[in-house]
DNA sequence: CTAGGGTTAG
């Protein structure tokens, strides 16, 4: 009987498990493991061993407790079952399961073993343990027997042997106290080693007798790495009558869990639970209180506690700086970088993440190369993420060959930084290279993520490589990769930027996701530029209809009547705009200048060197109109409302941007805008004309890609 | 047994 249920405990695994190892010394079973490679010839031997083996035991077992403890041998058999069951059943619920009546403990009232039994089992211990020796001489084996457990579990391999030990554990009448310590360590192997399994630890705790502390962290912790939507549940069963009380590892474990759902209300209660419990100065759970609030977007709540703090560690500071860059607050996250230097605490490669990454954000390239130097000079280590961060800073401060440099040095190369580099090109319009690197990763035998195809596709939108475009969409879908509304959105995008109406439509009306309000844009804009009426009006209500409250569809709705030359259906829009009480959103442009970020918006005059900046639009505008040119080149309104035409041409913040740039620097021009879809082509003919007029170079950043202006031609593809 | 970081469509 005993046998068969040992061998259901098997069944637990993908493998054959030799069964003697159960019930022999732990050391053997490690070694029996390590060496059974050449199990099938030997398999009915050892099943014949292990049955005699198991017989034996059994009538040790029964003999050993004499019917004192657990009556008879029915008995026996039905406690080790219930413990062994608890092996094979976890993973079978995720639920935790209801306390369990408290197994009978193998306590120290077992009785003194007869020395034949001894001798079956060869085991030192009962040994020992039979002469008799005194009180302190015994807690010393204890200790030593906690201490073989421990380093047992220390070296277990994986799953299957940990079992072994577990079995081996509950086969022993081994003191209540060594019991629950040997148990606690299960637990912990099974809920904290990347080798474990948690649900595996859940059933032992549920039937550790008194659990400790550690053993609930242990379950806690784990669950906070995977299924943390388990961790605040076990956390509630724990602050429940009769359990230990939690202590700033269990607070950590659980901050952490909430912080990743991220699960706002159960965060509130465990930060409550903190000031009831008297915890508020321990420096981890400040640290995980501030990362909680700052992952669940309350970044006042998280600056609040953050403040509050006396001592704060380069963790809690960095998670600061990191829950800034997050919610795109790059300004605030440098700026509390700033003071983390007048604190004089000292960063390391996880705070400089952050804070390239809000350099990215920023676009500051004088920043975001200070920040570089900052990291070498500080002998910081350069690791995988903080490489990531710094090739896209780079990319997305125009300096794609800063970031190709980076992404060159790097010894190791994960998924996440190919994709960078990917992304890094095809922003900047060089679609060749971004697939040149795509086939690099593919060589080095990194699997490509979601993002790493987002990157491609772009690339070939991009680059209008339709064909190339379309054949990696089917190896994305061949990967396995589930592809995400983005990834369409880049199909869509494919073809309307080759133009292709008729290719890019019938790709949404049979795309198995609903097109979403981005798609219908990207479509309608390229309704505009081939003046496709047809089409363009039935996507423009489509939106209005999904979307009546973003002036957005609005704007670019009434830009698309004007291509068409529709002028009573644009002055239609543009009155239901009054009526709603839009405005169009404001173009907004930004140049970074000796490390400052200066943002330009559409008729916003508020800029201290705004007279001089006005001063240059005037030349420009002279130089552009002696050239032939007419102000509006295309007579088409953009996103500046009602203003009259001629003034449109100095009105769009790139050229408030570009003009500074002019005034301040020698060097090219990068500029940043963000607006109303792409860069309308006005403005890029426009600019065009100055780049080759005042021999500049000039970098647009609009929100989809980079163009270069170099002697008055533009290294972006698109049809203009 | 405890806290932090990088890439994301128009």
């Amino acid at each position: 009987m005993l046998t068969l249920r040992l061998m259901r405990l098997e069944r637990g695994d993908d493998n054959q498990l030799p069964p003697l190892v159960v019930v022999e010394s732990p050391q053997v079973a490690v070694e029996q493991i390590s060496h059974s490679t050449h199990r099938s010839i030997e398999t009915l031997v050892v099943v014949l061993a292990v049955i005699t083996i198991v017989v034996v035991i059994a009538g040790f077992i029964a003999r050993l407790c004499g019917g004192r403890h657990y009556g008879g041998n029915g008995e026996v058999e039905g406690w080790i079952e219930s413990r062994c069951r608890s092996c094979i059943d976890a993973g079978a619920s995720s639920a935790p399961p209801p306390p369990p009546p408290t197994p009978p403990v193998a306590a120290k009232a077992a009785s003194t073993p007869k020395e034949e039994d001894i001798t079956c089992l060869g085991l030192e211990f009962f040994q020992t343990r039979s002469n008799n020796i005194k009180i302190q001489a015994e807690d010393l084996e204890e200790e030593e027997e906690e201490h073989r457990v421990a380093s047992l579990i220390g070296k277990c391999p994986n799953m299957r042997v940990l079992r072994q030990i577990h079995s081996y554990i509950l086969t022993r009448s081994l003191p209540s106290s060594t019991l629950s310590f040997s148990l606690s360590k299960i637990t912990c192997f099974c809920a904290l080693s990347p080798l474990g399994n948690i649900l595996y630890a859940q059933r032992v705790l549920f039937h550790t007798p008194n659990p400790n502390i550690f053993s609930w962290n242990s379950l806690i912790g784990g669950f906070s790495q995977s299924h943390t939507s388990q961790s605040f549940p076990i956390f509630k069963t724990l602050i429940s009558r009769g359990h230990p009380n939690p202590n700033t590892y269990t607070l950590a474990f659980v901050l952490k869990s909430c912080s990743i759902s991220p699960a706002v209300q159960e965060g509130f209660q465990v930060h409550s639970r903190v000031i009831r419990s008297g915890f508020t100065s321990s420096s981890f759970v400040q640290s995980s209180l501030v990362n909680f609030y700052a992952k669940c977007e309350d970044i006042k709540s998280a600056r609040k506690v953050f403040d509050e703090m006396p001592d704060r560690s380069v963790i809690a500071w960095s998670v600061m700086i990191g829950g800034y860059a997050k919610l795109d607050l790059f300004n605030e996250a440098l700026g509390l970088f700033s003071d983390m230097q007048k604190a004089g605490v000292v960063p390391d490669e996880v705070t400089m993440a952050s804070v390239v990454s809000a350099c990215a954000g920023l676009g500051a390239l004088d920043v975001g190369k200070w920040v570089h130097s900052y990291i070498k000079k500080r002998k910081i280590v350069i690791d995988v993420k903080l490489s990531t961060a710094l090739i896209n800073m780079y990319a997305k401060c125009g300096c794609i060959e800063k970031a190709k440099e980076v992404f060159d040095e790097m010894p190791f190369k994960d998924s996440r930084a190919w994709s960078s580099m990917i992304v890094g090109f095809a922003i900047h319009g060089l679609a060749e290279d971004a697939l040149s690197v795509f086939a690099s990763m593919e060589e080095s035998k990194v699997k490509p993520n979601h993002i790493a195809f987002l990157g491609v596709l772009q690339a070939c939108a991009h680059g209008q490589l339709v064909r190339e475009g379309q054949r990696h969409w089917a190896s994305l879908h061949e990967s396995g990769i589930q592809s995400s509304i983005e990834h369409y959105s880049c199909m869509v995008d494919l073809f309307c930027r080759a133009n292709l109406l008729q290719e890019a439509y019938a790709f949404i009306q049979n795309m198995p996701v609903d097109p979403d309000p981005v798609i219908w844009r990207t479509f309608l804009v390229a309704c505009k530029k081939n003046k496709n009426m047809e089409k363009g009006e039935l996507v423009g209500q489509r939106l209005l209809k999904l979307e009546p409250f973003n002036p957005e569809n609005y704007a670019l709705l009434s830009s698309f009547y004007a291509a068409c030359s529709q002028w009573s259906k644009m002055g239609h829009l543009r009155k239901q705009m009054r009526d709603k009480g839009f405005k169009t959103v404001p173009g907004c442009s930004s140049i970074e200048v000796d490390g400052i970020v200066h943002e330009f918006v559409l008729g916003d005059w508020s800029h201290p060197e705004s007279k001089e900046i006005k001063e240059v639009l005037t030349d420009v505008l002279r130089r552009v109109e002696s050239l032939g040119h007419k102000a509006n080149v295309s007579g088409v309104l953009h996103d500046v409302g009602d203003e009259v035409k001629e003034e449109a041409l100095c009105e769009h913040s790139e050229r408030f941007a570009i003009a500074y740039g002019m005034l301040k620097t020698k060097a090219p021009v990068v500029i940043r805008v963000v607006k109303n879809l792409r860069v309308c082509a006005d403005c890029h003919e426009v600019t065009k004309i100055i780049s080759r007029v005042y021999e500049r170079e000039i970098v647009v950043r609009d929100r989809v890609r980079f163009h270069s202006f170099v002697g008055g031609a533009c290294s972006c593809k698109d049809i203009w």
